[in-house]
DNA sequence: CCTATTTATCGAATTTCTTCGATAAATCGA
DNA sequence: TCGATTTATCGAAGAAATTCGATAAATAGG
């Protein structure tokens, strides 16, 4: 099914993908093509543990990654729905 | 030609896109198929002018608007390869 | 030449974002 | 059970973005 998208969505997944970092950690996510350990991308960035999870959890909220619960840990993958949903609304801005 | 964008660049784009007036300036764009004037972009959104200049500065900015000087006025027209080089970074996201 | 129109720029006020350290909550392993 | 690990949340400081009004610069038209 396709997701669409409404401004508002596009404004917040665009605000998602306006940092370093934040697109970094779609990077890291992205590498693996398993769902990646929250430690993981916290190993990798060099930001304080906190700041880390805020920009994850911006990532989330805009459903660019999904997130679930494994014991101590969170992983996550790539929403490949909204992601698509988000370029297909760029597409109309194709002539 | 195909243009390659760097993290930079992409970040400075998803902030030109993180913006509910500059998303409805895209679309003035996008609505007409020709190159359309800064006047009329003016004249649809319920800003102060200076407000609206500099958010159109940041689609420019960012490249995702074309400037052209016309007499006294701008017109714009978007920036169909960099919208496409966008496009494609978001594509590698995709598994 | 003078005035009106169009756009850009400046400075200031307000709001939002980024980042940190401290700390809490949940869960794993010994 | 207890301590270590993992993640989230809180409050605060500093940085950046948004918005406005005032004003400047460029140009078109009478």
């Amino acid at each position: 099914m396709n997701i669409v998208l409404t401004a508002k969505q596009v404004e917040k997944i665009s605000k998602a993908l306006a940092d370093p970092y934040r697109l970094q950690i779609m990077d890291l996510v992205n590498k693996d093509k398993e769902w990646v350990k929250c430690v993981s991308i916290i190993e990798c960035i060099n930001l304080a543990q906190s700041t880390i999870s805020h920009h994850i959890s911006q990532l989330v909220e805009a459903e660019l990654l999904i997130a679930e619960k494994d014991g101590r840990n969170v992983k996550y993958v790539i929403n490949q729905e909204v992601l698509s949903a988000y370029i297909a609304y760029l597409n109309h801005f194709k002539s």
